[in-house]
DNA sequence: TTGTAGGCGTTATCAA
DNA sequence: TTGATAACGCCTACAA
């Protein structure tokens, strides 16, 4: 690899008017030397060390990305946002899968910060009395001190910008929508004990069951974001009648679980019972699933460019919430309740 | 931050003392002067700049995978491999989405070198006659020499060690089980135009078919890698009788798009047709389809092993190529052909 | 418009 | 055993 040096002593200039016509400097060189630089650059295949530019700049052009498991697509479509926006923008996205645990999580953004990430994205739901939660705020704080951004896409009080979605609104629409289609005892597969998210999807599912009077017929049972678990949620459902009128489930792969045990069951889906999910990812199309659909691409996008467009120094943005819509896609696997059992 | 200079100075010892103690050196210090230093350190919680670090070692830390798009599952796994190997030794990994373009890789490839990055992971298959090819094999050589490992995780001729499995035995053994099961009339439904891995599942049905003394109930439609590539090619083939006895997918997605397909016809799997596989992703065990294993976090793992165990320095290994083996996995999806019709 | 020089934070070499 | 110093490659005042 030939260095500016190189490059300068090939091109018969200073080191300084080579790095100006290099690093598109605003300081004036004439077009004569700046041409014999871009030939000597050229000539000698250079190109910058960015290692060495992150050294002297307040930040490297890294943005890095947290999530709780990038096999989860839930994680895999912010990452690919975070990542489209970043590459556009002449960065390189960093991953680490953090596996819903907070010291990890703090153990990545210490080394994120020491390779001077121009910003840290946290894509995973908080925890509930998270032990930990402390130690990551000052973490994040005195991250954000050294100027490196902080974005959280789930509420988490982090202490930093946070741009998510109404996660209770989105249980309620989903809900609200099989309550209008007349069922009357729906029951809410809930994702995984102690997340936040969790939490505000039940506290959205039973406040619309409540507000619709339907209280008695609304039942929470413990589930899970993935197959096994909205499969062997609805077992549970099924061995224990009455079945209910419509399913709400944490995601939607656990939805897809609960229409598999469903279908094996011989239970016709939406005749006998409605399915609904949360987060629209591919799968719920393919499958017909009504669920509600959430900007997840946008949201790992508009994180990576408040990174990448956000001037250096010291980041003082207080911890503003930013919230997305949702949007419900009615589809095949919900229908108007048709007979009385 | 506080930087090795500031640690020296609280503890009062030469900077080169500082770093022999916080750099694990193997520099003889005095227990004394040790304990002083870590004592200042943690008094100044320092934190050592992988930056200034990578600048003065061979390489950085950093590990990039160059995935197609990491929304793919087949990816997310691979990616989830490499990110544990490369934690667990203490580096971070760089991941790139590249659409399956030559060119794009390329330049990642150049930023990744730019980082000083210990090792680039080319996780896409390559195209049939790539024009852009040969740029790409001169980057890999040369980066190579900068002391960047590369591996492929596919038959690639970059000139560097892959890690893959054979695909031509995995769609010649699942294909082989539908033989197997009195299946004389099976359909490929290929992966997308123009991709190697494309090109050997073919093969790998062709081969099977064949010897099987089947070419003449062996039929190849187009197809792709997702759902709806699947869910398509298997419209076709409804639309044209006779039904194949069973169809082999490209790979996962295709097949639960053929599912879907079949189903909504209303024709019954495996009773009239048998339906197969390839990768083995959590789909699959959901909807019991049957299908061909591949080790892809495997792939991932070893490939990012082969980066973080690797002595600095410029890369010599050879093209040496390590086959991991496939397995068939038969679920519910095949079943021996029932009748004549 | 161009050049000189200092510093970013670390490790390694050479002396002491 | 410890210390001073030279890199690594770049950018940016400051000087000319």
């Amino acid at each position: 690899m030939s260095s500016l040096v190189d490059v300068a002593r090939e091109a018969g200039v200073a080191v300084a008017t080579a790095s100006r016509v290099l690093s598109g400097s605003a300081h004036p060189v004439s077009a004569a030397t700046r041409a014999k630089v871009l030939a000597a650059a050229e000539r000698l295949e250079y190109s910058p060390s960015a290692l060495a530019r992150a050294m002297v700049s307040p930040h490297s052009r890294l943005v890095g990305v947290l999530v709780s498991d990038i096999v989860n697509p839930y994680f895999s479509v912010i990452a690919r946002g975070v990542d489209d926006v970043a590459t556009r923008a002449g960065y390189v996205t960093m991953l680490s899968n953090v596996d819903r645990r907070t010291e990890t999580e703090l153990g990545r953004l210490r080394v994120m910060r020491d390779y001077r990430a121009a910003g840290v994205i946290f894509a995973g739901s908080g925890l509930i009395d998270d032990p930990h939660l402390p130690a990551l705020v000052k973490a994040v704080r005195q991250a954000r001190e050294q100027g490196v951004r902080a974005v959280a896409l789930a509420d988490r009080s982090l202490g930093c910008p946070t741009i998510t979605v109404d996660n209770r609104a989105a249980a309620h629409d989903v809900t609200d929508h099989l309550v209008s289609l007349g069922h009357r005892r729906i029951a809410l597969i809930e994702g995984p004990p102690g997340m936040i998210v969790t939490r505000q999807r039940r506290e959205g599912f039973l406040a619309c069951t409540a507000a619709a009077g339907l209280a008695d017929g609304a039942r929470c049972v413990p589930g899970g974001f993935d197959h096994e678990a909205g499969h062997a949620a609805a077992l549970r459902l099924i061995a224990r009648p009455p079945l209910p009128d419509a399913v709400v489930a944490a995601n939607d792969e656990a939805a897809v679980g609960v229409l598999s045990a469903l279908r094996q069951a011989g239970i016709d889906v939406p005749g006998e019972i409605s399915v609904a999910g949360i987060n629209d990812l591919g799968v719920a199309r393919h499958v017909g699933l009504t669920t509600v659909s959430l900007p997840l691409y946008e949201m790992g996008a508009m994180a990576a460019r408040r990174i990448v467009d956000s001037p250096p120094g010291p980041d003082a943005a207080p911890g503003s919430t930013t919230t997305l819509s949702h949007r419900l896609v009615a589809r095949e696997t919900t229908a108007r309740r048709a007979r009385t059992r």
